[in-house]
This record gives C-alpha cells, structure tokens and sequence, in this order.
DNA sequence: GTGAATGCAAAACCTTTGCAACTGG
DNA sequence: CCAGTTGCAAAGGTTTTGCATTCAC
C-alpha cells in the first residue's frame, strides 16, 4: 500500500518524487484555508518535521504550484502567499490586516469578456484582485 | 512664472514639494507609453540628471504614486512598473516577453459586480490582469 | 529660516542557488 | 543504483532606511 487517507497519492509529473517534506507542505496547504505566506507555511510544518529548511519549504512550494496542485498568490510586492483552493476564483486583499480571502466568481461571469484584449494576443489565464477592508477591519 | 508647458504645476498634497527630481520622474513616466521600472526609470532620468540616485527614483516613484498622479504596477514578483495612465484600464502581461499593455475594459464592463465580495466588505478597488502571449511572441 | 528632500551607503527583505550528503522509486 | 531532493549557508535582486547635506517654499 503506497497511500491511504492521510498520505493521498500525488502526481507531481515531471519526475518530481513524493517526499516527506512536500507531503507535509501540501497537507498545510489543505489544512489551512487561509493564505498562508513560505515563512508560515515553514512553521506550520516544522511542528512536525522540526529538520526541514525554509529553503525546502520554498522548494517544494515551487513544484506543488508547477505541477499545478496549488496555486501561488501574489498581491503587490508582498511575500508570496500559497493555496490549495484551484476553482476559479479572485481575491479579497484587506488593506488594513492583510487577509486574503477567496471571493468566488458570480455566475455567468465572464472576466474574459469584460475587456479588450489586443488583437493577436492569446490569453493564458485571468485574474482579478479586490482592494479594500474585510468585514472585520470595516467595523 | 512658476510653471510653464514644460513644467506644469504637479499638486502633490500633504506639504509635499515639486522638485526637480520629482518633475523628471514624472516627465520620464508622461513620455514614455511603456511601463517602465524604477531601474528603468533611473537610466532614464539619469540622461539628463546624472547626479541623480537610485534611491531617489523611488522615492519620487512612491512620492508620485501616493498623491495618485502615477501608477504601480506589480506583475507576479517582478519588480513594480509605474505609468502615468490614470484611467480604469486592466493590463496584459506577456509571459514571454515581459511587455505590460494597457487594456481597456469593454463599455458597461463592471468588475465589480462580477465577483461576489464578502458582507460586510468595503472595496476601495479593483485590479484586473491577464497573462499570455502579446501579438508580437504569439506569432 | 526650516522642514522636507536628496544622495550615498548600508541594511532589510524575500527568494534562489551551490553543493555535499542523502533517499525515493 | 542514481537522478532527484534535502539542508545549510551564502548570494541574489529589489526596495527601504539612516543620516549629513542641500534645497524648495
């Protein structure tokens, strides 16, 4: 038996082993449905696994997202942050705490659409991004 | 005289002086239709302004971009880009070339009503991006 | 005159990389 | 077995900061 529950079996392609440590990284990333940046991804996981680096943690980040089992998010020139969340979705960035959160897609919405995009160009992947204060901070 | 066409009177607000570094960083981002970095922006201003620092281009940049008479723009990790487009406007960005084009929003276009912002929420605003190839690395 | 801005260098910060030791398939 | 991965430390690149000097208003 090579997986069960807690140790799911996950293609990461390209040659890419499953190792202790990117198992650890990617069950934070499904444990936790906040945004967590490397640094806090780092902590979480050194609990548990108290020899692995920041750099490890980096590392394994990288590949998860290109083998495109999480997602990086960048809002401004902020740290990275990481999530597991890979239905279509834009972000919620509060300005005044610094919480991410998913803001799902209305239906029928078709970002796409809603501009020009310059003739001959193709298109790989959209992403919208809100600026402003989650209900906690807007009190 | 105070200002004339080559030098326009730039109200910066909150006590904030126009200097003449202040007014060739503000020129360089007028004349130039592309979204130049503050690297860029530096070499630039330095032509004309060799005592010029790196230092104080971003500065200028930050200075410039707070009274809200230029632009950021972050794509991914990369260093920030600034531009003097004050209109709503999405950008492109080029995954081959690193080019960033501003795209207009189609009429009637409203991103805001596409996402489903959380109760409670303010938004202060929005951002829309889209990644793939330009018209010249899509051939 | 005076508080703000410049320029320089150094620091801060996030992230990547080089490399020897180790390990998953 | 052996290419791929780890962990450590050191480097990398962008952006910020401390401070004395200079300047705009």
């Amino acid at each position: 038996m090579s997986s069960n529950a807690e140790n799911p079996p996950i293609d990461l392609g390209g040659g890419h082993r499953m190792t202790p440590q990117r198992r650890e990284v990617y069950e934070v990333l499904m444990e936790h449905k906040d945004h967590p940046t490397a640094t806090e991804v780092f902590m979480r996981v050194k609990e548990r696994m108290p020899t692995i680096s920041l750099a490890t943690v980096y590392n394994c980040l990288d590949t998860l997202a290109s083998a495109g089992v999480v997602k990086q998010v960048n809002v401004d020139r902020e740290p990275s942050r990481y999530c597991g969340n890979l239905t279509p979705h834009a972000h919620f960035h509060c300005e005044e705490c610094g919480t991410v959160l998913d803001i799902d897609l209305k239906e029928g919405a078709e970002p796409a659409k809603a501009v020009k995009v310059p003739r001959g160009a193709t298109v790989d992947r959209f992403e919208v991004a809100v600026r402003g204060h989650c209900p906690k901070c807007a009190k």
